[in-house]
DNA sequence: GACCTACGGATTTTT
DNA sequence: TCCGTAGGTC
């Protein structure tokens, strides 16, 4: 039980069950829990091996578990320790919109052309180097670096880096990467925090070690050093953040850093049918870089894999729509037994709308979580600044938000002022008297805004954070300016707000955070958080998510899609041999996430910036065991089992419009309301009528098949006209060229159309040629 | 200073 | 197609 031991993992061989008896093992053994850490790369699989152990060992020894995040363990212990480093213990969590906002500000201030440097590519650049621990000073002066950023024409980015390192200090504000990275520094300057963190954790244990980077991998090691009692589980078939500075050599470095390590393998599959397990062992087969195993399964040999080719990106959602709608019905299978894989979140689109339209729950993670929304980052923006004042990102985010009258001007002489000074926005508002370029009304305001959220910061000590943040919410004016605007996006922002605060609530009823329930505990936990982690009230749901949203989870049928070059591979990702393994590997993952069926989806046309496209399918394809795949009979213009005719035929047993979106708990429905049908023929009531909330739904923008424009008559470029089907009423103008269909309607539904000048028509909505405008 | 319109660039993957 | 920004107007 003690020493170093590496476990070698082959996907579906149960390694998370091996974490968890270990560590309940462990605890049995009556080793401490707060002397055990151990770390995972998602919140969710740190809860998930929470509960599982809890219920080996019980609740609240489990709470007791150093488990977590690298990022949230670390953390937390950065917000005991950052003193030492001159943080204060309130710092801001920068997250990505923050830093890439902040560099943006820094590329203009310093007079660069944004196209050269590009803020995402600054970004990724001074990513990667923090996560190979190499700080601004370190970056500036490696020969090689300077000369790869003079190749790219972009000579000052180290420059850029070092004001970028400055500003986080000045705001007193950690980006991610500053998480792992800040953690090094502290272990590395101060032995007695090094001594003591070696000494607490026993026993460590990180899972998915394939995924480590380098400033983790040091971490981990120098904590290990004392014990050496450190466990690693990993599989090198499933590395897919090497993009992120993951590597691999870590797993085969591990028996170099410990010649003793015990190494075990686990090549026994028992997720997945034995079809599955030999397509996806085929096409990991063309990978060079690998561990030797041998990974078999004693499960049936189950459904082979389905190919489906699809005429067009529509075609594909309409496809695999119905078949989780018939596979539903036919294997009395739960909505949340299926999953849609895809390579970008950028073809989330076209699932989210055919799965509407059967009436098929389902719920999307990554894209636009809760917390990056508007209204959400706002009030945060209060807390954040609250808590830290020199959070000079959230400063500007909310200075004049509510509009308080401070505008782009005012703002630009205290930034100015704040760089002069080489100070925080806040500490230039809250010295003695106004510095000579802000004068008058703007320092008024300024100081009013400032002396605002001064006092909130002095209720901190003495109210809960619940209190606190809806004295916060209230005060700003931030649900006042919501509660004005009753818009139906305007009542989701609303309602949005509200669900923060209660998320807060719970937050601060939570026993676990017992010792922790401040604002700034509240606020380090979100900075974390994605929402893959938030809660569900309804989880049985289709879940749609990216390839590598889904590593760690499985379903009994999987769905991955868009298996076209260019696509899956990704054209980023086609460079070099390394990349596309990586991208294999990618694959390799999703085929492993499925249990009983897999589908496998690729389109002809697909549009792409709104081009429509031709796709070649994925090499990946032809890399699967022919013995495990049924490719589609022959005919190219076959559309599948499922048609259109048949697409509408179930369509229309639901209500149209009346399927639910994708929304965690945390999110609240924009509804779309109805109006009573209006009086045929007249103008201007029926302008009326659609001018009212909610008349005029949101409209998903799709091309059909087989656009046509001929079915609305000789209508032209920018005439207007009201349409109504069923009880749904829209103003709507004609645009040229962009062929969209309704939402809530099906093809050959009817439609009436007002026209102001020739009173009304009825038509078959086929494609109607429509641009809505609300 | 707030609001509107026109234009250009973007899409890999995440804590 | 969509979004963010720049530039113009009131």
């Amino acid at each position: 039980m003690d020493g170093p031991m590496m476990v070698i993992a082959g996907a579906g061989s149960g390694k998370t069950r091996v974490l968890t008896y270990r560590i309940a093992h462990l605890m049995t053994q009556s080793v401490d829990p707060f002397s055990i850490l151990a770390l995972t790369f998602t919140n969710k699989a740190a809860k998930e091996m929470k509960g599982r152990i809890g219920k080996l060992v019980g609740e609240s020894e489990a709470q007791n578990l150093w488990m977590g995040t690298f990022h949230s363990i670390f953390a937390r212990i950065l917000r005991i320790e950052c003193e030492r480093i001159n943080y204060p213990r309130n710092f801001t969590i920068y997250d990505t919109q923050d830093s890439r906002g902040l560099l943006k500000e820094i590329i203009k201030g310093m007079g660069l052309d944004d196209k050269v440097y590009k803020p995402a590519s600054i970004q990724a650049r001074i990513s990667a180097a923090k996560n190979n621990l190499i700080d601004a000073a370190a970056y500036a002066g490696q020969a090689e670096i300077r000369d790869e950023d003079a190749q790219a024409k972009r000579p000052l980015l180290a420059d850029i880096f070092a004001h970028y390192e400055l500003r986080c200090f000045r705001a007193g504000a950690m980006d991610f990467d500053d998480l792992l990275y800040k953690m090094n520094v502290l272990l590395r300057d101060f032995p007695d925090l090094l001594s003591k963190y070696q000494h607490r954790f026993q026993f460590i244990l990180v899972d998915e070690y394939q995924d480590t980077n380098f400033a983790q991998y040091l971490i981990i090691k120098q904590l290990a050093a004392v014990h050496e009692n450190i466990c690693v589980v990993g599989d090198d078939a499933q590395s897919i953040y090497a993009f992120r500075g993951a590597n691999i050599q870590n797993i085969l470095n591990f028996k170099k850093d410990y010649p003793d390590a015990a190494l075990y393998k686990l090549e026994q599959n028992y997720r997945s049918t034995s079809h599955i397990v030999r397509a996806a062992n085929s096409v990991i087969a063309h990978n060079q870089d690998q561990i030797p195993k041998e990974v078999w399964t004693d499960n049936a040999e189950g459904d082979r894999i389905r190919l489906y080719r699809a005429t067009s990106d529509n075609d594909e959602g309409r496809f695999v729509s119905h078949r989780i709608f018939e596979l539903r019905g036919s294997h009395g299978c739960l909505y949340k037994d299926f999953a849609i894989l895809y390579r970008t979140n950028a073809q989330s689109r076209v699932f989210e709308e055919s799965l509407r339209k059967l009436n098929i729950p389902y719920r999307i993670y990554g894209g636009l979580s809760f917390y990056q929304r508007k209204e959400v980052k706002d009030l945060l923006a209060y807390f954040r600044l609250t808590i830290n004042p020199k959070d000079d990102e959230s400063f500007k985010r909310i200075v004049n938000y509510p509009a308080r009258g401070i505008g782009k001007t005012s703002l630009d002489k205290l930034i100015k002022e704040a760089a002069d000074q080489d100070a925080s926005l806040w500490e230039v508002l809250r010295a003695e008297k106004a510095p000579p370029s802000l004068q008058g009304s703007a320092w008024k305001k300024l100081r009013e805004f400032s002396d605002m959220v001064a006092a909130f910061g002095a209720e901190a000590q003495t109210l809960d954070a619940h209190a606190l943040g809806l004295a916060i919410a209230k005060r700003s004016g931030l649900t006042h300016a919501l509660y004005s605007d009753k818009t139906p996006e305007g009542v989701a922002r609303y309602d949005n707000v509200q669900e923060l605060l209660n998320a807060l609530q719970s937050f601060v009823e939570n026993p676990i955070n017992a010792e922790a329930k401040q604002l700034s505990d509240f606020l380090i936990d979100v900075a974390l958080l994605t929402d893959a982690d938030a809660e569900d009230d309804d989880d049985n749901k289709v879940s749609l998510m990216t390839v590598h949203a889904a590593k760690g989870l499985e379903f009994k049928h999987v769905h991955i899609v868009g298996l076209e070059e260019q696509l899956f591979p990704s054209q980023m990702a086609m460079e070099s041999r390394a990349e596309l393994e990586e991208e294999r590997r990618l694959f390799y993952v999703a085929l492993t996430r499925a249990e009983v069926t897999c589908t496998l989806t690729h389109a002809v046309t697909r549009f792409k910036w709104g081009q429509l496209m031709q796709g070649e399918p994925s090499r990946f394809l032809d890399e699967i065991d022919e013995t495990c795949l049924t490719r589609p009979q022959a005919a190219p213009t076959s559309r599948g089992p499922m048609d259109f005719a048949q697409a509408r035929a179930s369509f229309q047993q639901m209500p149209a419009g009346t399927a639910p979106r994708s929304l965690g708990r945390l999110t609240t429905k924009i509804q779309s309301k109805t109006s009573p049908p209006p009086k045929p023929g007249n103008w201007s009531s029926m302008k009326e009528a659609a001018r009212k909330p909610g008349a005029v739904p949101s409209l998903p923008h799709q091309h059909p098949d087989k656009p046509s424009s001929k079915d609305l008559g000789n209508v032209g470029a920018g005439d207007s006209a009201i349409i109504q089907v069923g009880d749904t009423v829209m103003h709507a103008k004609f645009g040229k060229g962009k062929v969209v269909a309704l939402e809530g309607t099906s093809p050959n539904e009817k439609a009436t159309v007002f026209f102001p000048s020739e009173g009304s028509k009825q038509l078959l909505l086929k494609f109607a040629k429509l641009q809505v405008i609300g």
